[in-house]
DNA sequence: AACTACTGATAATACGCATTACCAGACACG
DNA sequence: CGTGTCTGGTAATGCGTATTATCAGTAGTT
């Protein structure tokens, strides 16, 4: 690889010292360096001319400043399975990265560790490389995430976060209120015995769910069916669900809740007519698929949006990190409907 | 921001030199310099403790190596619309950068220049940042494809170009092939009056399609619609068919297929007894979408998997610079049956 | 005692850039 | 002629790391 340009270079073209080429470039004005027009633009045709440009390494040694954003991801970022998952977040993020002048730096780091999970520190990390990071993912890791915070590190993370004695600044989706929400719709629609899909506990983005529905439910209707649900057969799973006498099936995650309408169509019987199906939380993108169930939209773009919004302001130190919660918008769908009442 | 943890922090604690700190962090052999293990682990230890991580601004000044291949978007990379032509992409190129140990730099830039295109080279074009660069887009700029093969900068284009007098690497797909047996099957059929929808020259993967689509059909049928498609209202471009007496509508573009086949369909007409109708090229997704259209699948994954390495091979210098056509496979879909003899 | 061989490091330097302190020359003024 | 002021720059330095040449001390040999 021929060698490329640097100032030194341009300086002794022009005649010049590197100082002067690097005040030139930077257009520092008169009162720091006084440089006459005609010394300026001799070294301005140069630059052009030999399409000189800095490297960035070289003056983030100098400026601690990169303008790069890291975006990691504990979970793997893309491969095709949680696609939509990650890409929503992904296209606000890189928006407003644009608009603030930013590049996104991608970890792609593989698991290093025993445990089998992407880690943020180890040998060779490139972290540093970002001016801030943004962390991506259901499950985090507690040592890293104080070590985040006590570095001083800027960083954000999507998703509610508890962890770490609640000092992780994160942009998340309100579950609490959006599942409430849901919840208190099918009471007033009859429903009083119900079955839940999914995980219970665990990551913050499943536990709010279930948090949202028990309050809401609390002394007006009972879990007369609760499945782990992830790859429990569709048939099985519905057998149950009848089995409880359950008139509604709240759904964590919509892979689980599209096989398991198929079963219902598939059995004869009609949704919502005689079963209500509820999803808690979907992409904005579900509902184009014609699928139409009762859920609310997680603004992930937005989350995205609003996210690296706060990473940039705390790298340039004009915003301090904080917590936000985002309201979900509920999806009426055409899943729910009046409790049947069983004979 | 408290100071971040460097060598001579390091060295200073262990009552050693920087030198002797960056020595045992890389681990070098006693041949070259002689560490005893005891100061080794006392060194070690701290870097440990203090979890001391290179900053790889620093690094790269000394290596001119980041581990870090760019990504540059000619068009806006994420903006939805765009989003199923990019990610399949990404996916591909994360997984490869993933498993090569390279991280992915996504430049976000705006146009810059009056003629609102994104522009590789500018002022502060963190370009070098990256040990090479993969290139996306439909369109790409003369000028900087020639810049770029001057420089000898590592760069791979996704998608096949003929520009810069041919020197541009590239791992693209062979419309021309996979297009041309499109055609040759709807011949088969007994389709002898074709309609064209979609732009016929520009960038290479459009005029490939044509080509190879011109080339199949010359002499044996014969173009009676040619349209640009992308926006022309499909009741109106429905009429046109119609009037011109093709039995079959072959279409660049899956957006402009599905509203028009919606058109065909509203007007009583059934698809593809009365008329057939062809996509060239779709997502492999799409065919999961249940549209069900005739046409091949873009092995888009494959595309960016193979460009990554590729870019990594000619960054190692263990690869040349090539270009390489990878197959698309047919899709029978559907939407392409015998031609309707017309009254 | 003079020489060699080895050990365990370190000092120096370069990488490309930004920045600050400083300086040489021209000119004006008293 | 001595002093001050302005102009047009430059030399020097530091950022954090990798690498090479060098060196001081000790032990062993003749």
């Amino acid at each position: 690889m021929g060698r490329r340009v640097t100032q030194r270079d341009i300086a002794r073209m022009a005649s010049v010292s590197q100082a002067t080429v690097s005040l030139v470039l930077n257009g520092v004005s008169e009162a720091v360096a006084r440089i006459p027009a005609e010394t300026r633009k001799r070294v301005q045709e140069l630059i052009v001319s030999t399409g000189y440009v800095a490297d960035p390494a070289a003056r983030s040694l100098v400026n601690a400043s990169n303008r790069i954003l890291g975006v990691f991801t504990y979970e793997p970022a893309f491969p095709s399975g949680q696609a939509d998952f990650f890409t929503p977040f992904l296209f606000g993020i890189e928006e407003t990265a644009q608009n603030q002048g930013y590049d996104l730096l991608l970890f792609t780091g593989r698991a290093t560790e025993a445990d089998g999970r992407k880690r943020i520190f180890h040998a060779g990390s490139r972290l540093r490389m970002a001016d801030g990071c943004l962390l991506l993912g259901i499950v985090f890791d507690q040592d890293e995430l104080l070590r985040l915070i006590e570095s001083d590190y800027p960083f954000v993370a999507i998703g509610r976060r508890d962890d770490a004695s609640g000092r992780v600044p994160y942009v998340g989706a309100d579950y609490v209120t959006a599942t409430a929400e849901l919840a208190a719709r099918a009471m007033e629609l009859g429903h009083s015995q119900m079955a839940y899909v999914g995980p219970v506990d665990g990551a913050e983005s499943r536990s709010d769910r279930w948090k949202g529905f028990a309050t809401a439910i609390a002394g007006h209707a009972s879990v007369v069916c609760q499945e782990p649900g992830s790859g429990l057969d569709p048939e099985l799973l519905l057998d149950r669900v009848l089995e409880s006498g359950a008139t509604i099936v709240f759904f964590v995650e919509l892979a689980d809740a599209v096989p398991f309408r198929a079963a219902v169509v598939g059995k004869g019987l009609n949704v919502p007519a005689d079963l209500s199906i509820v999803v808690l939380g979907s992409h904005v993108r579900a509902s184009a698929e014609g699928v139409g169930f009762t859920t609310y939209a997680v603004p992930r773009e937005e989350m995205g949006r609003q996210a690296t919004d706060m990473l940039v302001g705390i790298i340039t130190g004009k915003q301090s990190p904080q917590q936000i919660l985002l309201k979900c918008n509920l999806v009426p769908g055409e899943t729910l409907g009046p409790a049947k009442t069983r004979i």
